[in-house]
DNA sequence: AAAGGTTGCAACCGCATCGCA
DNA sequence: GTGCGATGCGGTTGCAACCTT
C-alpha cells in the first residue's frame, strides 16, 4: 500500500476554491476521488465534493431564508424528520447542510406552532398544502417546481443568466457562450428552471466538452470576492 | 478596551446506499 | 450473489465572528 499523500483539511482558501471551480467548469464532475490531483488540490475527493455541493455550485442561494422557506422546513421536518436531503429537494437552491444548520441553530429553538393554527398566513397554508401534495407523491422528481419559485425571474443582461432573488446581496451570474443569447428580460419560472438544468447538465455529465465556452462569475459576498477575480476560462 | 460567552456555519467523520464488474 | 469503490447523507465538531459584561 502506498502512503496516502498529505491531504489538507479545514477551511478552504479562495485559491483552492478558484482551482476547484475552474476545474469543474472546464472538465465537469467525473470522479471526485481522482479530480483533486488533476485540479492541483491537496484535498480528499470527499472534501472537494462537499465544498462544491454546499458552497461553490452556481445554483446555490445563500443568505436569509424567507418566511415561506422556513415554513416549508418546519412542515417537512415534522413530516419527514431529519431527512435533510429530502427537505432540500423541496427547497431549490438550498443545500441540505444549510437547511440542517438553519434548523439546528434557529428553527429548533422556536416554540412549536400547531399545524392547524389559524393565525398562519395565507402563504403559509398554501405552502403547507403544496408540501402535503408533494408528500403524497413521495417521489422527489419535479417537486422543486412547485415551491417557492418566483413567477418571473429577471434576466438583467442579454448574455447573462442571473439569479437575482436573494435578499441579502447574494448575486450569482453564469454567462453562457455568446451564441446563446437571451433576448428577453424576463422568463417564466418554468423556463428559468429549464435554463438552470441546461446550465447544470454539462457539469454533471461525464465527458463534458472541454472546449465549451463557459464564462462563469459568481459573487456571493462582497467580503469574499475571489469570484470577482476568477479567471474567465 | 478587554475578556468571556454565545452563535452560526463550514467542514469533518462515519455509516449507508448505489452501481458496476 | 458478492465485493469493492464511489457517492450520498446526517450527526457532530471546531472556530471565527459577534455579543455582553
Amino acid at each position: 500500500m502506498g502512503r496516502q499523500p498529505y491531504l489538507k483539511k479545514g477551511t478552504w482558501t479562495s485559491d483552492e476554491d478558484r482551482k476547484l471551480v475552474a476545474y469543474v467548469m472546464r472538465y465537469g464532475i467525473w470522479n471526485w476521488n481522482e479530480m483533486p490531483k488533476f485540479a492541483g488540490l491537496q484535498r480528499s475527493g470527499k472534501s472537494c465534493r462537499l465544498r462544491w455541493m454546499n458552497y461553490l455550485r452556481p445554483d446555490i442561494r445563500r443568505g436569509n431564508f424567507t418566511r415561506e422557506e422556513e415554513e416549508t422546513i418546519i412542515h417537512m421536518q415534522k413530516k419527514l424528520g431529519n431527512r435533510w436531503s429530502a427537505i432540500a429537494a423541496r427547497l431549490p437552491q438550498r443545500t441540505d447542510n444549510d437547511i440542517k444548520n438553519y434548523w439546528n441553530t434557529r428553527l429548533k429553538k422556536r416554540p412549536v406552532i400547531s399545524e392547524n393554527n389559524n393565525s398562519a398566513s395565507a402563504s403559509a397554508s398554501a405552502t403547507t398544502e403544496t408540501s402535503s401534495s408533494i408528500e403524497e407523491n413521495s417521489c422527489d422528481a419535479d417537486s422543486s417546481t412547485l415551491l417557492n419559485i418566483p413567477a418571473m425571474v429577471e434576466l438583467p443582461e442579454p448574455l447573462a443568466y442571473t439569479t437575482t432573488f436573494s435578499p441579502s446581496g447574494c448575486h450569482q451570474t453564469v454567462e453562457v457562450d455568446n451564441t446563446c443569447s437571451m433576448s428577453e428580460q424576463f422568463v417564466s419560472s418554468e423556463s428559468y428552471w429549464g435554463i438552470q438544468s441546461f446550465l447544470e447538465q454539462p457539469l454533471m455529465t461525464q465527458g463534458f466538452d472541454c472546449e465549451a465556452v463557459w464564462h462563469y462569475q459568481h459573487y456571493y459576498d462582497p467580503l469574499d470576492d475571489f469570484w470577482v477575480n476568477l479567471l474567465v476560462l
